[in-house]
DNA sequence: CTGGGTGCAAAAAGTTTGCAGCGAC
DNA sequence: GTCGCTGCAAACTTTTTGCACCCAG
């Protein structure tokens, strides 16, 4: 686990500040969270920051590799920790519940892809739409 | 095909409208088309339709089942006839590309959804991102 | 100190809504 | 003639941008 990306943000001559911090802190505890929620998350404490640097420091962290984001339906893109990225969202259209999975459940279509098309799929950023059990009835 | 869809219009109290025609027209003739792309292939023709016209017209069209829509990445949503729909998008982040492929592609996750998650995969939503042959060098 | 970062406000982009007039049936 | 549909304009939501001030290094 990271205790050097503000050593990485600094290498490349960008700068540590407190608002950084805390949005990557609200990525990591929202696990999904869309710039409206991260920015909401991050006001709870003191500090607060604004949404426009909620939006350029996602913008920033996803550049670095820190954070991910995926379209989870008609909604704002969410956020979550490029290191937990390795699952697949599973999004019922019924609940709206977010699922997520091992990527494992995919592997037999991305070997199909690469194999037959040539096709590099980005597993981290693959959502699936359908009916949980629940709503499927 | 169809010859039915204003009969069904009609039935359910709606009116036949040379709008909702274009709008299907021009979702038919665009294949993967967002409303501003659909409303502007509509404009070419002598009378033109209003972006909320659009709008409205792809919500009810949508409810009848006749076009669905996908989210491909960033942008818009992308509207397409529900009888062309059973195909998975594969969309390229590198060059933007999106290809149709056949879904059977994704059978073995779908059953295996199915099996372990008791999930009804969507396949006519599915998006899969990643780098087409071309874009990953 | 210096220049990148932030907050604020305004702009832009995408979508929805209210309402008066029009036209499908 | 009735009532659903359309166009227009305004409101709304989400995201981006310009700019003066601030603070990390």
């Amino acid at each position: 686990m990271g205790e050097t990306w503000q050593e990485e943000l600094r290498a490349k001559g960008y700068r540590v500040t407190p608002q950084r911090q805390l949005v990557l802190e609200a990525v990591t505890e929202l696990e999904h969270g869309t710039p409206e929620e991260i920015c909401t998350e991050v006001q709870r404490t003191a500090t607060g920051v604004n949404i426009s640097t909620v939006y350029r420091t996602l913008e920033l962290l996803e550049e670095l590799g820190l954070v991910r984001h995926a379209h989870l339906g008609h909604g704002p893109p969410t956020y979550h920790l490029a290191a937990e990225a390795h699952h697949v969202h599973l999004v019922c259209r019924g609940c709206d519940s977010v699922e997520d999975l091992k990527p494992t459940v995919a592997d037999g279509m991305v070997a199909t892809l690469r194999t037959e098309y040539g096709f590099e799929t980005d597993v981290h950023h693959l959502t699936v739409f359908g009916l949980c059990k629940d709503c499927h009835t």
